[in-house]
DNA sequence: GTCGCCAAGATTGTTGCCAATTATGGCGCC
DNA sequence: GGCGCCATAATTGGCAACAATCTTGGCGAC
């Protein structure tokens, strides 16, 4: 049987890649039965992604997915930026020759999809890039903090990279993380990722200021 | 009834107060019975600690209270200090005259009690002043996740305070947190919050390199 | 005396059930 | 035709019992 901890994670990738929408209610017994656990563990879950902020409860009414308003968007993006920008100081730190590796098969990916035009692979691989810095870190307290946050779910619902011209932007933010990282410079490798998230938040903070537009039409 | 999210409030209190000590084993039965509770939420409330690294689980074999390594402990500080900046930053911006009075009768009490040589009862004034302006920051993503963090059961299992010299420096750099803030000048604040728990992490440091003490005889 | 096996007790993991609360849908009334 | 009330269904919240697993302590063999 799933633990609640395996089952709380499958439930956080179901929010943020979308599977379940913003505001979706979220009943015990069907997770249960499509996860195939039962409602305890799944009740478990729950509460967990609740401490998280990414889903509500509302007594006797269940939870549903939470959404997010610009501003918090913004809070959220920001804290991700202290986070990850220590983690890219570490990687710059530790990171070897795989590591490197990997990271310029990524950021060779990010740009094959961005000239395609792609931009939801692009967006995938973008994902990977900063996954794949966090690995390096092997810092677990920022590893974990940055799983709880709500960070991707923001990602789901601002779709910051179909703004017009932030995915070249974006593209050379990315190319610029890496070469600190791969000079091994751990000072320019957290100006680098902060200058990043900083722009992805001006980016939802322009996004949130468009009147009309609720943010979850993204 | 107590909701999952009350009991894992008590529970972490619980060890960070040192009620459970580090190692301790936590018997949901019995926690259920002292929390005046039943089995469910205790176990709902277990998994939340989990998640946050506070209790370790292994399976069939219920939890334990988590204790540190001085690397552990410093990662924790390490990623406290980037938040509590933030938060100091934003406390300078927000800061009210309510809220300067408040802070300033906090490290009053701080003062008093260092010259008194009341070690225990300074670290709880001291802790206070980073809750408050925590609380004046407004900044519901770091509160949240600074209350995950377990650097208040560090705090509890490195008792920084009681190395030799440290009270003093250690109210000398609360001081000057408290200028920055009530100078509304918000890169000081981060800059002397930061510096503030980056000397704390030495000590962590300092004591974890001792080789003959273990961690949790503090 | 020590080691290993076995039974009993303790604790966790799972399931099902019932009560309390909320959502849904039909029905009559205006 | 629309509105509000009421019965019913759906869902959550809480509880207790059962099963699985681990721990403990005793007993016998060597």
């Amino acid at each position: 049987m799933r633990s609640a901890a395996e089952v709380a994670g499958l439930l956080r990738d179901g929010i943020v890649s979308g599977k379940y929408a913003p505001n979706e209610r979220l009943i015990e017994l069907d997770l249960a039965r499509d996860l195939q656990t039962n409602r305890a563990v799944v009740r478990g879950a729950l509460t967990q992604l609740e401490a998280q902020r990414l889903v509500i409860r509302e007594p006797n009414r269940g939870v549903r997915v939470r959404s997010y308003t610009a501003e918090e968007a913004a809070e959220i993006l920001e804290t991700r930026a202290l986070l990850e920008g220590l983690a890219a100081r570490r990687a710059a730190e530790r990171i070897d020759a795989a590591g490197e590796h990997a990271l310029r098969a990524v950021v060779a990916a990010m740009r094959e999809r961005q000239a395609a035009g792609d931009l939801l692979g692009y967006s995938e691989h973008n994902a990977r890039f900063h996954r794949t810095i966090i690995e390096i870190a092997a810092h677990r307290t920022a590893s974990s903090l940055l799983a709880a946050l709500a960070s991707q779910a923001v990602r789901y619902q601002f779709r910051t990279v179909l703004e017009p011209g932030r995915p070249a932007r974006s593209l050379a933010e990315h190319e610029a993380i890496l070469d600190a990282l791969c000079a091994h410079d751990g000072a320019a490798a957290e100006r680098a990722m902060r200058s990043h998230i900083g722009n992805v938040v001006a980016t939802v903070r322009a996004i949130g200021e468009r009147p009309h537009l609720t943010p979850d039409m993204a």
